[in-house]
DNA sequence: ATCATAACGGGACTCCTGTTCCATTAAGTC
DNA sequence: GACTTAATGGAACAGGAGTCCCGTTATGAT
């Protein structure tokens, strides 16, 4: 994790942030949390060893810090009209995510980092709040149209779409097909209207 | 991993297998998957640092024989008469699992090793495939007593229940209390009637 | 009971991760 | 542009993970 008091974050200690970040997430992507050697790291980022151990310690550390990079870059989001149109499209926008080559090894491997270490997993959990709070509207929409009872959790209901899938990534190796988005969107919706989410 | 062709299984070396998956279970649940020191799992199953390295390699085949272990162990299954009923009791005992101090940082562990080793993740994909089958039959069931569509996909109404629960412990850090474990087996009870898994 | 050898155990050895020390570079201030 | 010092980088160092060698133990076969 960067250390809290930074008194010259200008320049060189921001771009060798963004080199050792970047250089780490291609790590990560590549051979997974247990490869991370941050010797390596420092190596790819073409900054001394040193510098990694001294700012961020250790590879949880560091991919702490790599979550808060990736929870600020935030991606747009389109709204379609129907609650079922906008969990189809949140569905397979997280699934072209985790089948991406880089992106789907990164989540694997930052999710496997924060089951060793409080901090990277309080990081993580922060990432899923935002993402999931960045989507939640579009529900909160849905039950002002009647799509959806009133008292429904709208964090519940996205959760609900991304967990199928995830489930799929880390546990059971079931193919991420594009049924498998589409099934997750349908029973997200279906169980919604129902009202397996209302509070 | 074990070696195939195992000459002499009996006595010893199973007693010695036996020792250092024990201890290798706790120190995975004490300390997670990266504090997984095979030097110590010698120390504490009281054997040879060498057997360990011998026999199991790496931290990621030892998990994955702790696994071959673990699909091993069944657990017994009781039916309630109804697809809800079934599916409640499922997610209880999911949830129970994920909660409970040793059993639930062991998961964490588990999948987090998986993620860095495709043989583990072949052993951890196996496991999730013996214990989901053991669950799929009370679906079937359930499409016989015509409370959910002919055509629905056992497995997929038995997945549904777990992801949530999963995605919870992994990924969002929500509680996995008892409201979540409810949310799950009624949201997969409703997309099932609602034919959401039909293939 | 005897034998061949699979499997284990201890200790020495190697290599690599992570730390420490100090010289060098450059950010921020005047 | 000169100055203070935060931040970096290189090199030497220490400790521990993983390997190798070889003697010892105990399994399974006769």
């Amino acid at each position: 994790m960067m250390s809290e008091g930074t008194v010259r974050p200008g320049g060189r200690t921001a771009r060798v942030r963004e080199a050792v970040l970047r250089a780490a997430g291609d790590l990560l992507a590549e051979r997974g949390f247990a490869g991370l050697d941050l010797a390596e790291v420092a190596q790819r980022a073409e900054v001394g060893k040193t510098t990694v151990y001294r700012r961020w310690g250790s590879a949880t550390g560091l991919v702490a810090d790599l979550l808060v990079e990736m929870a600020d870059s935030s991606v747009s989001r389109t709204e379609t009209g129907s609650l079922l149109g906008d969990l189809r499209t949140n569905a397979h926008l997280v699934r072209r995510t985790l089948v991406d080559e880089r992106q789907g090894a990164l989540f694997k491997a930052v999710i496997a980092a924060a089951t060793c270490d409080a901090r990277t997993a309080a990081a993580l959990h922060a990432f899923y709040a935002t993402r999931v709070g960045e989507w939640a509207p579009c529900v909160t929409a849905a039950i002002e149209r009647g799509e959806a009872p009133v008292g429904t959790d709208p964090h519940e209901v996205i959760r609900a779409v991304s967990a199928p899938l995830y489930y799929r990534l880390l546990a059971s190796g079931d193919p991420l097909d594009e049924a498998s988005a589409e099934r997750a969107a349908a029973a997200a919706e279906a169980a919604t209207r129902a009202g397996a989410f209302v509070r």
